[in-house]
DNA sequence: CGTACCGTTGAGCAGGCTCAACCGCTGTGG
DNA sequence: CCACAGCGGTTGAGCCTGCTCAACGGTACG
């Protein structure tokens, strides 16, 4: 049924339990095989959407590789995202039947897909697969609670750089201090809750400010680290 | 070991599957006695705090009655509330063993308290008890996505018809026209990212407009629906 | 009856949005 | 090879709305 991509899907998190701070891989190898077996993999270009707020929500998706946001569209033509997702996430889990968000690739995707009656029934049958499902998406609603903590604050230069905090943190290989930054000023505002603009002056102020260096339009190096946690912890 | 509350403790959510609308019951009766075998009933008076943020996570609660608040305290002393929880929520499913945010009684409250281990055990043990966790926790993921939405609005006016509209939805028993709005205006402007002013004066504003009437403070019963529900989907 | 807390209302300020022009890179076609 | 269009990003000018500070009102409780 399933082609194989690397060692199979995978899910990352960070468990209840005590002593880990940062994700770790929740699935054994018996697992992982166990859901490639009902899962089939999916490659998509970039832009892409994969399915649209409101539709049956046939499937869930586990991405392998690859950035995908979630987002709603609204009467007045604006999109908030509602999160970015990366390798390793689980999204399409709706409600009801029907998807609660849309969803769409940013980069080439490669990804994982499950009919919902599929896993439902696979993990009825495996309560250990079913606690990890319940880890994963305890921890996506953690990630949800952080973005709004952000989008909470009013000023435009403390949500941008929680913003850049937030990838750093989520950057599963801790560098030097340099950021990438994997999406559009556009993608960006549209998470941040700000104008394009805004998240554009910003960026420029700090970068006046001797705070952070641009390496290219999607990288960033910290250069105060201080300054930048004052900020970032400000609000 | 628990003393009785009713039928048990209760968690509602809308299922994965189609037909369903609204919140419904998830466990069967023999969940219910399950669940209230493991946990302890508690009873706290208003404004209580029940944890805090970073501190142990020994517990987990579902809530039998009452309202709770979950928030963050940042070292600005502002105060974002991320979520309020009602009768049948589940809350306190940290990571990494600590709290991810504190939270405090608002109305008084009686809960169920399970230890975490204990409920990470028994879920081991049951698929079926672990599929509707999470589903609860999956349902608490679209309402925080439903929060964001809210915030993500600049304009007061909108914020607050918004929270009226989730309030309505939220309560349980469908009345006529009458929103019960069971917090403080604090509270509320916490929870929309306001200020306390521009929340009172929004409401101010619908009542003037001829869009809600008062029924004492906490009480609302909206007047003109179409253009209640236009300044809802106004963004 | 006084006190305290919650809520409302007012005046002035600041920061983010809108509209709009401009820049730099990329890809395309003459 | 160069001209041009298109897109993502930056910068500027002016407006608007929500925040801050502050005073006042109403209701519950000792």
């Amino acid at each position: 049924m399933a082609e194989f991509l690397g060692t199979g899907p995978s899910l990352r998190a960070i468990p209840f339990g005590p002593g880990r701070k940062s994700a770790i891989e929740l699935l054994s190898s018996r697992q992982r095989s166990q859901i490639a077996r009902i899962a089939t993999s999916l490659q998509y270009p970039p832009g892409k959407v994969i399915y649209r707020e409101g539709s049956n929500a046939q499937s869930v998706f586990i991405i392998a590789n690859g950035i995908v946001k979630l987002f709603r569209d609204l009467p007045s033509g604006k999109r908030p995202i509602m999160a970015f997702l990366f390798a390793d996430d689980v999204f399409g889990l709706g409600q009801n039947g029907h998807y609660v968000n849309s969803a769409q690739t940013i980069t080439p995707v490669t990804m994982y897909c499950i009919r919902v009656a599929t896993l439902a029934d696979t993990l009825r049958h495996d309560a250990e697969l079913a606690v990890q499902f319940l880890c994963k998406v305890t921890h996506e609603l953690t990630g949800s609670l952080r973005h709004t903590v952000i989008v909470t604050r009013r000023d435009a230069l403390g949500r941008v750089t929680m913003f850049l905090r937030m990838l750093e943190q989520d950057s599963h290989r801790s560098q030097d201090s340099t950021i990438e930054v994997p999406v559009s000023r556009l993608d960006a505002a549209n998470y941040l809750g700000l104008s394009l603009e805004a998240v554009s002056r910003a960026l420029s102020q700090l970068e006046r400010d001797g705070i952070i260096a641009f390496e290219g339009r999607r990288s960033v190096r910290v250069l105060d680290r201080t300054r930048f946690e004052k900020i970032a912890a400000a609000l």
